[in-house]
DNA sequence: AAGATTATTTAGATTTGTCTAAACTTTTAA
DNA sequence: TTAAAAGTTTAGACAAATCTAAATAATCTT
């Protein structure tokens, strides 16, 4: 496997988990921010080595091959951008872009060594499951601040990082995973969020509130 | 700097400090494991790039850009032999392939923060020195086995880490780095060498005679 | 100082991953 | 239910890195 080919994977993987379809080519150009020729040529590729299901006009799916591929460059991602984090005190908005180049590097022994070293973290900085050695992992249960009900009392426990703003706003608002969060007020009219957490209140726009994760307490 | 072109200014580096030749089209070819025409090319490439200065049939040699680029990917190489060794305990004869991909990782912070991990070691797992932040390191002071006088008494500092089998060899004998080695015996008729260290003797061959790095105590 | 040998470069192809423009399907909506 | 719009694929081109085969330059050898 190639690394354009790694990253076709990976973004076929988040986008299936993402809407229960069959990812669309230009869905996966979008992912991938390339054209949707580039796409189709692609996955003809992926299909001739049997890690996607291909029929043209109609879409394209993982394999159980081409899924625990794909969940194997996933868990690599995650365990380092925890290694970064953990080890080298990099910041959480830090972390995702070096991964994105140390998922691909090849060695099974230095995944599972670094799983160990980490001690077997099960989430990610961002609050993301961490696959095991033999790509099982917890779903974690999760509400979007934006689907959460007024006057009740969540946790946070996750976080969409595909935004290192985003982050960096959390940060700077003393927001992180763990933070114990009370839903003061919905406002219908923009759809923000009046939160309560530490002892201050804070109003949340809905961009906000639609990226960041709860659980019920 | 793609890939293939880091790894040739890394091979150029190597073989400029082995020579002190300019380096030629057929040196790098056995080193890259590649063919002459191909070197032609990608030399080509690289003078565009000002990395190196090229003169056709005369050979190749670094600029102080293509020195400098080439001496950070060996700091990122070493280190990682470090990392891997030392934290996720690899032996010394497996860092080295998996360090080959990491060189490449491009993050001046990661090298840096990785560096102050390790608590900025001088050496890696094979004795070469680690160029520190702006590229700076000591040259060691070793002799080859093969070079070592009769009678006097030596420290290991250093090995050839390009065969994995020797440096299994030397696991398999318990030499390391800081054994003390007395030279007992040099037998000129196959140039091998009796050696005694730890109150053993051994006669080792002049292959490894000459992979083992030596300094006077 | 040729002539032969070796070293190096050029010419022309190939693979991978990408692009634009054109053609073709599927979906939407009148 | 057909025409327009949207989505997708094909055709043809390009850059990177490699190869083989042929041409050219440098170096040995007698
Ligand atoms: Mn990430
Ligand atoms: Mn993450
Ligand atoms: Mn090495
Ligand atoms: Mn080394």
């Amino acid at each position: 496997m190639t690394l354009a080919e790694e990253n076709y994977l990976k973004a076929i993987y988040h986008l299936e988990n993402q809407s229960s379809n069959d990812v669309s080519t230009n869905a996966l150009a979008e992912e991938m921010q390339t054209k949707a020729s580039s796409v189709t040529d692609m996955i003809k590729k992926l299909a001739e080595k049997n890690m996607v299901s291909y029929i043209p006009y109609q879409g394209v799916s993982l394999s159980k091959a081409g899924r625990a591929y794909a969940v194997k460059v996933v868990r690599k991602h995650r365990l380092w951008e925890v290694f970064l984090l953990e080890k080298l005190n990099f910041s959480w908005d830090e972390v995702h872009d070096v991964a994105e180049q140390l998922e691909h590097i090849k060695s099974e022994k230095l995944t599972d060594k670094l799983d160990e070293f980490l001690g077997f973290p099960k989430v990610d900085p961002h609050g993301d499951p961490i696959p095991d050695k033999d790509g099982n992992f917890e779903k974690i249960d999760k509400t979007s601040l934006a689907d959460a009900k007024e006057g009740s009392t969540y946790l946070c426990v996750g976080v969409d990082d595909s935004s290192n703003d985003f982050l960096k706003y959390l940060d700077a608002n003393h927001i992180s995973l763990g933070t114990t969060i009370k839903i003061i007020h919905k406002e219908p009219f923009d759809n923000s969020v009046k939160i309560k957490f530490n002892n201050v209140e804070l109003v949340v726009s809905e961009n906000v509130a639609k990226n960041l994760f709860l659980t019920a307490v």
